[in-house]
DNA sequence: ATAAACAAGACCGTTATAGTCCTGTTTATG
DNA sequence: CATAAACAGGACTATAACGGTCTTGTTTAT
């Protein structure tokens, strides 16, 4: 179906999160407890997210993470890429590891290249200033108390 | 990695081949051999491609299948569908089965399907005369011989 | 010295995919 | 009318990918 892996989505949480809480360096579990994720998981997705250079993070006991760019200058195709590894259609697009068996004389002529590079500017467009909502952002819990009555 | 199934590939190889030998029905024995994959699987792609009305077939003793419409006028999106299904980047995505769980107060707002569009959109507008590169298009074997020289 | 935090990778259960097989149904042809 | 070649449509299984957890180590403020 073409589908995003959960831990892309998990991604953008994350850095929904970050977004809301701008500032202030957050650690992996309040992450964890605002995207309502499990520490660990938020802690793998945030690893990945470090490692693309999209979050910035200190160690040490009141270490934590904050965003290393405003969301307006990360593209939603930055985040897969991070998460997913490079933008790939097909095997035979340029930048893949295995080189496509049929490779001389393909019929494709190289024309996924096309069809990929394509996909991949239509998703670096898109920053996820675009993609989130200014009103329904995280609503900044006066307290640490949220309604958590999602079943 | 944002990668296509396998299948889907299969797909394109087989419109592939029953695109080089317009008007001649082709039985799916006959189109695994030019794609190179068993019957089996070759059978398996097409029998999606029917459902999806992208090929027709003709039962019985003489039978096999031909291109429903041609080639410059199946898109690369449609393809797509009719392997993997709706193309749907997430769960929230406008058609998903499943409703996103924080639907309610969700800081995207919906803008996935912004998205969603933007890249269905992309991939409608490529069709398949536009990915098959014309000059080593299937190389018509005089006799049904041919160089399986891959290893 | 300690505890809170990140770092990095190993590990396993679940799920989805790819591929095969089996049992029909249709239909030219001898 | 029997037969064989073809499609129709599932069921089934092995493999690979993914999601999630756990463990062990390193850093650093107090």
């Amino acid at each position: 179906m073409l589908r995003l892996n959960r831990m892309t989505d998990y991604a953008i949480l994350v850095l929904g999160v970050l977004h809301s809480r701008q500032g202030s360096l957050l650690s992996s579990g309040q992450i964890a407890e605002a995207a309502q994720l499990t520490q660990a998981t938020a802690a793998k997705v945030i690893k990945a997210l470090v490692a693309a250079d999209l979050v910035q993070t200190q160690r040490g006991i009141r270490g934590g993470c904050q965003l290393s760019r405003p969301v307006s200058r990360i593209s939603v195709a930055e985040v897969i890429e991070a998460i997913e590894g490079p933008i790939a259609l097909t095997a035979c697009v340029d930048g893949a590891e295995e080189p496509c068996s049929v490779q001389q004389g393909c019929f494709m002529g190289g024309n996924w290249n096309r069809v990929n590079t394509a996909l991949r500017e239509a998703l670096l467009t898109v920053n996820l200033a675009d993609l989130f909502d200014p009103v329904t952002l995280f609503p900044e819990p006066a307290s640490a108390q949220q309604t958590h009555t999602i079943t």
